[in-house]
DNA sequence: TGTACATCAGTGAACGCGCGTTCACTGATGTAC
DNA sequence: TGTACATCAGTGAACGCGCGTTCACTGATGTAC
């Protein structure tokens, strides 16, 4: 063989991974597709040897990160029942620093509304597992539970965006307090 | 005088709603200034006799569009203590569909993070001054009255987020409700 | 009163730049006969 | 065993395009003398 078995593969995911990174980081609109190759230690026309185009890039690097916020998730423990553990860790300073290696959803939901309809319909569908991993660590009953789940996702993502946004760092911390309180209190009533 | 008086001072005016319109509906990276010059119907050119930069336009269109939003906010009576009216139309179907008239929190969150300082600053002197709001409006001692007003305000605007990010109908509807009923018990309890 | 110049809001072509995408080509290694 | 061709992952220059920004210019109306 010229290249090792699963050399392919691991160059797609290298691609993948260095695009998640940096899209969450800096946004989608605002990365080229020039600078992701580069960080992968490749050249630009390789791109299209692996997608079709950047759309389907986007597609796979947002399925990528939840997948890897679920097994974060579910590390922690959350499944198990431990819902304060992750929620102080997703409002914690460390994710608001770090929305490169963070939750796709805080970094990029305002985006992902005006992205293809297919890239649409699997964020829907990755974030309907999410949703369902988190209810079912919650009390109560299962419509209940759900209603649950999804308010405290909304406010964890919109939480984290506005810690993120404002400049003042005390605002920022008090905010990240705010919801973590509010969301554990969610969680457990 | 070869304009009328005022003139110019309207035509600024016609230039920021424009922008903050299209910026909340398409986002600030994917909108150019000619096209915004086009619709406010002068050409690129004299862009630059009103603003030094697009960084200086979009300030000004943050804070624009705050204003317009807390003075719909006082207008629906949530300062006198309404605030479950606030709620149900922040949380609303024709919100969701009409970002371009909205709350530029809920569209443009994701973006301001990364705005230059002078931009951010503008944002958290808003986003401060409009927390109070709610807060004034909330039962409980100012402390506890804050903290409440800072999670409303979070997961208001990750829900309208995450509403307007999933291809779902049925999802987005119950992301709305979810966000609703658990905001107004909030404000409530 | 008539003429020369100043002011002002705006025009529209041009600037360099980076974008997403295409494509002819390379070079290493495989297979066929 | 030696030679011709096929496959594969990647290279790097080029494409047209729209971006933010600059600038020489226009034309209507004001003021100075």
């Amino acid at each position: 063989m010229r290249y090792e078995k699963g050399h392919r593969t691991a160059t797609r995911e290298r691609i993948v991974d260095v695009a998640s990174r940096r899209f969450r980081a800096e946004g989608v609109a605002a990365v080229g597709l020039t600078g992701i190759m580069a960080d992968a230690g490749l050249t630009n026309g390789a791109f299209y040897t692996h997608f079709s185009s950047k759309d389907e890039l986007v597609k796979a690097t947002l399925v990528h990160a939840m997948n890897e916020r679920e097994a974060a998730l579910k590390a922690l423990g959350a499944t198990g029942g431990d819902v304060g553990a992750a929620i102080r860790e997703y409002l914690s300073v460390a994710h608001r620093d770090d929305a490169a290696s963070g939750c796709p959803s805080a970094s990029l939901l305002g985006e992902i509304r005006r992205q293809p309809v297919e890239t649409r319909d699997a964020y829907t569908a990755q974030i309907t597992a999410f949703v369902d991993l988190i209810a079912a660590a919650l009390p109560g009953n299962a419509v209940e539970a759900r209603q649950k789940a999804l308010a405290i996702f909304g406010l964890m993502a919109g939480t984290l965006q506005l810690a993120r946004a404002v400049s003042d760092p005390v605002l920022s911390q008090e905010v990240l307090e705010a919801g973590a309180k509010t969301a554990i209190a969610l969680a457990q009533g």
